[in-house]
DNA sequence: AAACGCCGCAACCGCCGAGGT
DNA sequence: AACCTCGGCGGTTGCGGCGTT
């Protein structure tokens, strides 16, 4: 049986809404309460449809409406959250006070989703996109903007993506023999959070000290990869059969590129980027791992050139990368 | 200055689930 | 159980503003 429109259109005015209008649905509202939506049109003397007049409230007249630019930590919060909950937007916007699901929706489409897809990340599924991986320009682009190369961030939040990224940075390492300390502390680093972890190559570099998390992560994907008999995607989107185990790489690192260590023997994350999110009440959204501050007239340029944070890693001034690039 | 194209956002559309009768 | 209404949600559209040619 088909649905019953929810009024009555014939007459009814459609498009922007004009401030008269406007005033005589706060007006009416202040007054009465919205009450039955479908009443409200012609209590208020209003030639809308109920549920025109309730979008309108909700996204735009609400008097707890937030306006103007998202702020940094907003964005933050809704990657964290769309990575965890996808297109709810609704969801989402229960945890942004102030912002409306269709607010949060379009900010979305229009920013966010296009700057995930420039920095090659898949913006559905959140991990980066294998088809464009491009080791050189990630490298580039990190070595360019920034002289820091925090290796153990690196490895932990890109290199489980793809094998040839973990063996690229190990030889970049091995590249390092006039700066042997850097390596031995970044190994250090490493081996204090994963110290029973055994080694498995060259015993300068000790890669497998890495997570084991990790490693099985690639060889599980490998694994996928084969099965699945190709070996480099076409398609902007992973594969439905990769996604479960796309999402699971992508959650050993926050959407900072700060990894999150697991820790093998208490099995307890070193960081707890999700839980955070997800035990946030909704009257007190919080920053969400992030100790920088965004202002808000910043430009898109500087939001991605802080998005390209995700990609920073400490870099020795003595090491010689210009072999990669 | 005009034409054109792109982009952002408000608003609309259609579907769905919950709840009432 | 079947039907109906309503509110809510996500996807899509279309208009206006802005930049470029």
């Amino acid at each position: 049986m088909g649905r019953a429109p929810c009024c009555d259109k014939k007459g009814l005015k459609k498009g922007p809404w004009t401030p008269e209008e406007d005033l005589q649905l706060i007006n009416y509202i202040q007054a009465h309460g919205p009450g039955n939506w479908r009443n409200l049109p012609e209590n208020a003397g209003l030639q809308r449809c109920g549920k025109s007049c309730r979008l309108r409230w909700t996204n735009y007249l609400r008097p707890d409406i937030k306006r103007g630019r998202f702020s940094f930590e907003e964005e933050e919060t809704i990657i964290q959250l769309h990575s965890v909950l996808g297109n709810k937007w609704s969801a989402i916007a229960a945890r942004l006070p102030g912002r409306t699901d269709n607010e949060i929706k379009n900010y979305w489409n229009t920013h966010i989703r296009k700057r995930l897809l420039r920095m090659g990340i898949d913006p559905v599924t959140h991990a980066p996109r294998l088809d464009l991986l491009d080791i050189s320009s990630i490298l580039r682009s990190a070595f360019c903007n920034q002289s820091l190369l925090n290796l153990q961030g690196f490895l932990s939040a890109q290199a489980l993506m793809n094998p040839e990224l973990l063996k690229l940075a190990t030889t970049l390492l091995s590249l390092n023999n006039e700066n042997p300390d850097l390596v031995s502390q970044n190994l250090q680093q490493i081996q204090a959070m994963n110290p029973q972890v055994q080694s498995q190559v060259t015993p300068q570099m000790q890669f497998s000290q890495f997570q084991m998390p990790i490693q099985n992560n690639v060889e599980h994907f490998s694994g996928d990869l084969k099965n699945m008999g190709c070996s480099n995607s076409q398609e902007n989107s992973v594969p439905s059969c990769l996604a479960e185990n796309l999402m699971a790489q992508a959650s050993q690192a926050d959407l900072l590129g700060n990894p999150i260590f697991v820790d093998s023997r208490n099995n307890t994350n070193q960081n707890l980027g999700y839980d955070s999110v997800l035990s946030t009440p909704l009257s007190s959204p919080t920053p969400l791992n992030s100790s920088s501050t965004y202002v808000n007239s910043s430009t898109e340029e500087e939001k991605d050139s802080s998005c390209s944070d995700w990609f920073k890693f400490e870099i020795p001034e003595s090491l010689d990368i210009s072999d990669f690039l």
